[in-house]
DNA sequence: TTGCGGTGAACAAACGATTGCCTTATGTTA
DNA sequence: TAACATAAGGCAATCGTTTGTTCACCGCAA
């Protein structure tokens, strides 16, 4: 049981506010040698920590700030929110973690009670490109940051990486691999990184003099399970593709399965790059070539980006745009798994 | 910037008392109906809600858990994350999520964290044996829930799987299948699930007349890379094992990675079997045969027991252990996975 | 007129900390 | 001796809610 400033100030028979400025080192405070040594003693003794919440309320910040994503269990949000919180924490934040499942009514629910609770910002990596929600943070003046996805005409704090340019390397990669029947597992027309993909998709193919065929896009989502079923549906085509581009890694996985299934294999048969090189991509077989994105940096620099808002208390809308890079691995050209070298350690012991 | 009691209370020329028991429907107030539907009117037009830091200070619950855990990158806590969040949101929490990678002085600092900041309860994933937190958290008077790992003489509110039982199950699942030369990559002795594990190995290879052979167990911790050192040096051994049950199934991806490189097939040259079953298990080629236990289900099951310690206000040291099944994949015997049927369906969209 | 019961709200005291401004001694200077 | 510094802390308001208690008023009966 948590002891308080009246308790410790009875017992040290001084008045509360002296033994909070002791305590908070306050510097214009005079006092005798003697009743300071006492109240540090005091203090040291019962191990006192001021009241987060009473400290909040008066000096209107939580040192709370929330992470809102689809959902943890995505390696990609798990390595983003560690990083977010290697970010925070020294400088004595901690931090909420909202999973939203993708479900606009989540977020909104979520984001609703995060500002009844007043947290510092909020770091928001499950927007869709039109996005009431963004409106009402801005609205609300809650400091916040995008991360990986962005909103509307682009004018909030973001970072991410260029998805353009990632696609474009993917599929560029592909052709020169040889491939021209290259199908698109895409994401979603409503969110940015599903646009931004395909459009890098599209460019890439275009400039190749490759004529583009409808039937090789077809919509995924962002996980394992869309993945294989518009996987299934590319190659129950009559002209199947030969490679496909995934709009994520997750999707790529789904890929996986659903070539396997139809005994396939990987390089030979289909070739398949993902997007952003979770640490699961490696360790597949064979090793999926996939876009490299700095997925940690992102939590890590938004956290930065989120809290140097808090402090100046002005929202400039920097956006951070990473230069994303091909990983080439086994799921494309056969072979180059044996090249790479044994394996980066991981960074945490851990069960 | 949301608006405050006091400001509705002027628009509405009432006193805030009388805002307050409008907004939360004082069963006992007595209230003139026009008077009251002007209040609600304003209610609703400015979207009142509370302060939930005022209200945190004023009823001493602040509708916030936490989850301490090693790494949430690591896909048995992410899952169990959503089994806590699945339980708490509903009931009106929101979750604080602290990874310690292990350490005990970064595990002791964000309890501290959580304690200054009340939280209402803390659910513990990250503990050891012998845990001064954990005494700590006690004397504090913190609802908790351990999880997974306990501590200490297991007088502690707790969730978890009968480590015994499922070591054992994995390792008489080897024996059966032929194997004598069955070596164990042991988690920590300074951890509950360490030394169970380590417990069940060596009772099932007693009990089958097996003479214990200590070059077979080495000690690798829980993680990948942990995984790979150890299953080097085993395969190092100069009449090195047929067959490996490692602690968890992050330490039996290590030893696939140390069993490839070294050229050996797996289940062949090298049989594996892991524990957790988590998702990432039968994804693998082959699929790892595992000890499944019911990841999400920890947390939500964690989640209401820290709720009724934290309703009823007493720390009831109820245990509820799970018995863990084994799942046998393509790891162990050759052929397995083909039997399976395709795969279930994933829960969420997301990117 | 006094008393009484009911309405419909206002009052005020917390919750625990922070912080600008006072107050009370004591010692110093004119 | 009056005036004045200075040291050492105390006072009280404030942050936004919640909630037990009190109050003013009205109508009505005695």
């Amino acid at each position: 049981m948590p002891v308080t400033l009246k308790e410790l100030a009875a017992r040290a028979n001084v008045h509360p506010s002296t033994v909070s400025r002791v305590a908070n080192n306050d510097p214009g405070l005079r006092i005798a040698a003697t009743t300071r040594t006492r109240i540090e003693a005091l203090l040291r003794e019962t191990e006192y920590r001021p009241n987060g919440v009473a400290r909040g309320l008066k000096l209107r910040q939580t040192l709370v700030l929330a992470v809102v994503i689809p959902d943890i269990t995505n390696p990609f949000f798990a390595a983003l929110f560690r990083g977010v919180e290697d970010g925070a924490t020294p400088r004595g934040y901690q931090v909420l973690l909202c999973n939203t499942d993708g479900i606009p009514e989540r977020q909104r629910a979520h984001l609703q009670s995060l500002s009844a609770r007043r947290v510092d910002g909020v770091i928001l990596a499950s927007t869709f490109l039109k996005d009431p929600a963004v409106r009402w943070l801005r609205h609300q003046r809650t400091p916040y940051v995008l991360v990986n996805r962005f909103s509307e005409e682009g004018v909030d704090p973001f970072v991410g990486s260029d998805d353009v340019m990632g696609a474009t390397l993917a599929t560029q990669h592909l052709i020169g691999l040889g491939h021209v029947r290259i199908g698109h597992l895409a994401g979603q027309p409503t969110i940015s990184t599903g646009v931004l993909r395909r459009k890098g998709y599209h460019a890439a193919m275009a400039e190749a003099g490759i004529p583009a065929d409808p039937d090789l896009l077809v919509e995924s989502g962002f996980v394992e399970e869309g993945g294989a079923q518009a996987m299934d549906r590319l190659l129950a085509l009559k002209n199947p593709p030969t490679a496909i581009f995934a709009v994520t890694d997750m999707t790529a996985i789904g890929a996986y399965g659903a070539a396997r299934r139809r005994g396939l294999r990987i390089p030979e048969d289909l070739a398949i790059v993902g997007y952003n090189d979770i640490p699961l991509a490696g360790r597949l077989i064979p090793g999926l070539t996939t876009v490299h994105v700095p997925i940690h940096e992102f939590g890590s620099v938004a956290a930065r980006m989120l809290l140097e808002q808090i402090e100046t208390g002005m929202l400039t809308p920097r956006r951070v745009v990473f230069a994303p890079q091909l990983v080439i691995r086994g799921s494309s050209c056969a072979g180059a798994d044996e090249q790479l070298v044994p394996r980066p350690a991981p960074r945490s012991p851990a069960e």
